[in-house]
DNA sequence: GCGGGCATGCGGCGGACGGCGTATTTCGCG
DNA sequence: CGCGAAATACGCCGTCCGCCGCATGCCCGC
């Protein structure tokens, strides 16, 4: 049975997340803020972490930041749990090792795909592809525009279409629409082409 | 209507293909020898050229190299036509900017298929991708085969699946089948996150 | 000689991707 | 104010990708 340790705050939402968990047969172990639930997760060591980023003292950020830095934990599926607006935040999560995101309120369906989808993919557990830029900034000087650049700096980090508008903001449709844009300026014909250009250019510049 | 130049030396080939292709609606010039298909490329500027491999004097590589190196011919698609065997000569042949190849005997269809699948990309002129590495053999220290770090190798410039299967004469499920190992050996999870693998190895060695 | 790693091949499946068309909203610049 | 570029979004469709299982042949080392 996969063990899942839930860090929130607020005591009415963790509630209610726990029951959800529990019902589907996942064993619940939960944290009320940053520093409990890091405590939890090093001696738990669970399956997957749930973790609100807007906690008092330690926040979502911090609890990520700790559990990235030690080896029992570093690779634990790690899934933020934010308010709608959060937005620019969330790209430094993702940045930190994040795996993937929800904004709150969360409908009980995405909160489990996204859990079963990350279960079933680091059940090979994933090298970390990370952080070959800071941002996405440099990219502009391809001729991209800005969005297209974050568009871009994503697919670079090994990112799929669905994650990348998740991280946005966007549809999925969007990304894609973004992505035509893109290999068009850059003259190549899918995503592998469009990250080597990015990393060249990151070599260059 | 398109143009497509035919550079091959063997008199009774080049008379077939020529054949073939005018059936086909194309507009055929004919070169017999490296040298003159150089001339032809410049003075015709075709939409597609043909290229046979093995010719005295100017071989395809020398035509190939000559005409990447202008700029009124550098993307014209570049069609080699090989005898099989020279399985080893087609890695450089690729890397100096080569789109496709073809082995003798040619069926017409994968010809027809090679030219159309040809002319349809290059509509949108097409960026190089740099030749990135010079040899697949540093990719071993990842712990891959051989085989495994050639296809790995053809990955990282942006290749797909069945043109990698091309260049090394196998089938497109086998190349399938060592990405399969690759990934699972890099742990990662496509193509763009084995070549920022590869990408990232190349940088350290 | 027998196991095990390697290379090769096939086929199927579902999902992701890429191309194309269309449309609305937003925003900056003249 | 109005134009145009950028960003957003949706749908269709065919292809490529990634995963899985299975099978064969080879060669090397124990």
């Amino acid at each position: 049975m996969k063990k899942i340790l839930l860090i929130e705050d607020e005591p009415q939402m963790r509630k209610n997340l726990a029951l959800i968990l529990k019902r589907e047969g996942f064993a619940v172990v939960v944290g009320a803020d940053g520093s409990e639930g890091i405590l939890l997760a090093k001696r738990e060591l669970p399956d997957l972490i749930l973790c609100d980023v807007m906690m008092p003292e330690v926040d979502g950020y911090g609890v990520l930041g700790a559990l990235r830095a030690e080896h029992a934990t570093e690779t634990i599926p790690f899934i933020f749990l934010t308010a709608k607006g959060d937005k620019a935040d969330i790209r430094s999560g993702m940045n930190l090792g994040a795996d993937d995101y929800l904004t709150k309120p969360v409908s009980v369906d995405d909160l489990l795909a996204a859990i079963t989808a990350r279960l079933a993919r680091s059940s090979q557990h994933r090298r970390e592809l990370r952080p070959i830029f800071e941002s996405p900034a440099p990219l502009e000087s391809l001729g991209l525009t800005p969005r297209e650049a974050e568009v871009l700096f994503w697919v670079a980090q090994g990112k799929t279409n669905a994650e990348i508008g998740t991280i946005l903001g966007a549809a999925a449709a969007t990304v894609k629409k973004h992505l035509e844009h893109i290999f068009e300026k850059l003259g190549v014909e899918n995503r592998a082409g469009a990250s080597l250009c990015a990393l060249e250019e990151l070599a260059r510049g």
